[in-house]
Parts: structure tokens; C-alpha cells; sequence
DNA sequence: CACTGATTATCAGTAACACTGATGATTACC
DNA sequence: GGTAATCATCAGTGTTACTGATAATCAGTG
């Protein structure tokens, strides 16, 4: 049973997912990795796109794009990093973080719609376990 | 935190469990998505290419050309479906047979190197869920 | 039997995603 | 001062999987 393999599992468990966040986040113009972005570089000090990469687990060429795409939407913006002109300080503009704000909360209730056929206890553990395989 | 985002960590879990199992099939030459298709040819009946890829949530257009590798590998063989002769009627061959029995294994194997900081009734659980998700 | 509509496999084209490797600008090291 | 490392960027590539079109075949209807 290739149903049973954990690849065809999380793969599918993942398109399933996307099928109910996408919709979600698309009033805010945003889908799943942008706002994964949006939430790395929502810190206190602005990061240079290279550790957004970094925390965020992808490559720092795609995060290029990333940063383009949300530049365009007027979410982020680049800014001359103090101290090193070699980096972007890349920040969150206004409206990115009313973004952030407003998208947050209907991504999770897309989750908990997606987990709704789980017990509380079996959702926390998923992503408990989740996160410790990560 | 983007890192409890359940898309976050379906995506990372799908890539680290795919740096684990993708070199303990290198050796069969086939990667996770053919051993899934030869898994799922593995019937009493054969199956056509449309079959195959509903039973595996594929599109009818992406199982030609995972069919078309196989082919080339001579682990699966297009016959004339009896009957309908719109339809192949797509068999594992002996090499086929052999391969899927020798993978099997060393997938589940890796598999479980992946799971190996769960408990056993964690890893259990975690596929429980999965599958009820999917 | 002839006709219409559905089904199957295939192909060309396209899109999303994410990488490698190269380049120019800048910084750090010694 | 000169060399090596770092950062952002870009062009090119590879993978994956889709849409839409086509030809062959089958099923059902009158």
C-alpha cells in the first residue's frame, strides 16, 4: 500500500492543506510562503535577506524572489543596512504588518478547519512531533 | 513564529524524510514517486495508466511520463488491455517485481531512521493521523 | 447500422518552484 | 594594500505537475 508510505502522507497532507489556507490567505493578496516571509522578518531588528533565508530554511537566491514579489505588493521594503552596505536591511512596511495581522488568524483557522477531525490532543501532538522531525 | 506554521513543517518534514530515503533508493535506481507507482501496479488485476494514477492522486498526464521511465527501466511493461483496447494494461516485470521487493525494505528502513527520535506510539500515531488527514 | 458523446493515452505548451554558478559590490583579515 | 570572504543579484537549469488539444476506441441511442 503506497497509501501508507510516509512520503505519499505528508505530500498529500500538504496539498490537502494548501487547498484550505490558499483560499484563506488569498483577500490578502499573499499565499502560504509569502506569508511565512512576512512573519520571518516580523522582528525587532530588520534582517538582511540572507538570514531571512536562513531562518526560513530556503535558499538565499529564491528569498531574492520572495523579497521582489512582496516589494511589488508594497508589503516589505529594502532598506540600506546600517553598518554594512553589502546587506538589505529588509523591513515590514505599514502595510505589510497590518498584512501580517489580518492573515495570520485566517491562516489558522484554515488549519483548524484542515485538523478538524482530530482531538485537540492529537492536533497538539502533531505538531509537536511534527516540529521535533523538522 | 513561521516555524509552527503546519505548512512550514509539513514542507521541511516531506524534504528531510526525502534526504533520507531518496539514497537508500539510489541504489534500486528509482526515487519515492516510482516506488509509489510500482507499488500501487502491484495488483492481481492490472491496471490501466488512469487507474493507477487515481488510485494514487496523480494526474492522468504525469503517470505517462512516470510510466514512460519505468518503461525505459524495464521494471513495468504497456500490454493490450483485454478487452478495451483504448486502454494499456501496464504489469510490473519480473525486474520490476524484484525491485519493489528489495525497496520496500530499505524504505521502511529510512523511514524509521527519520522516526527514530518518536517514541513508538508517536510514530505510530503520527501515520494514524496522517492517513485520516489525507 | 450510423451517430453522438464519453473515455483513454498521448503530446505540446506552460507555470511554479527552487536550485547552481557567475558577477559586482563591499567588507574583513593580515 | 592586497587577498579572501560575504551579500545581493541574475541567467540558466532541472524538477514537478498541470491545462488543453488530438486521435483512437468504446458505449448507448435511435
Amino acid at each position: 500500500m503506497s497509501r501508507r508510505r510516509l512520503g505519499y502522507l505528508l505530500k498529500h497532507a500538504s496539498l490537502r492543506l494548501a487547498e484550505v489556507t490558499g483560499p484563506a490567505l488569498e483577500p490578502y493578496g499573499i499565499d502560504g510562503r509569502e506569508l511565512a516571509v512576512l512573519t520571518t522578518l516580523d522582528t525587532a531588528e530588520p534582517l538582511s535577506q540572507q538570514e531571512a533565508a536562513q531562518r526560513l530554511g530556503i535558499d538565499r537566491t529564491t528569498m531574492v524572489a520572495m523579497i521582489d514579489a512582496l516589494e511589488a505588493k508594497k508589503l516589505v521594503a529594502r532598506r540600506p543596512h546600517p553598518g554594512d552596505r553589502r546587506k538589505n536591511a529588509v523591513e515590514l512596511t505599514e502595510r505589510g504588518h497590518d498584512t501580517l495581522r489580518a492573515a495570520v488568524p485566517a491562516v489558522e483557522e484554515a488549519e483548524e478547519r484542515f485538523l478538524a477531525s482530530l482531538s485537540g490532543e492529537e492536533a497538539r501532538l502533531l505538531r509537536d512531533v511534527l516540529s521535533r522531525l523538522v
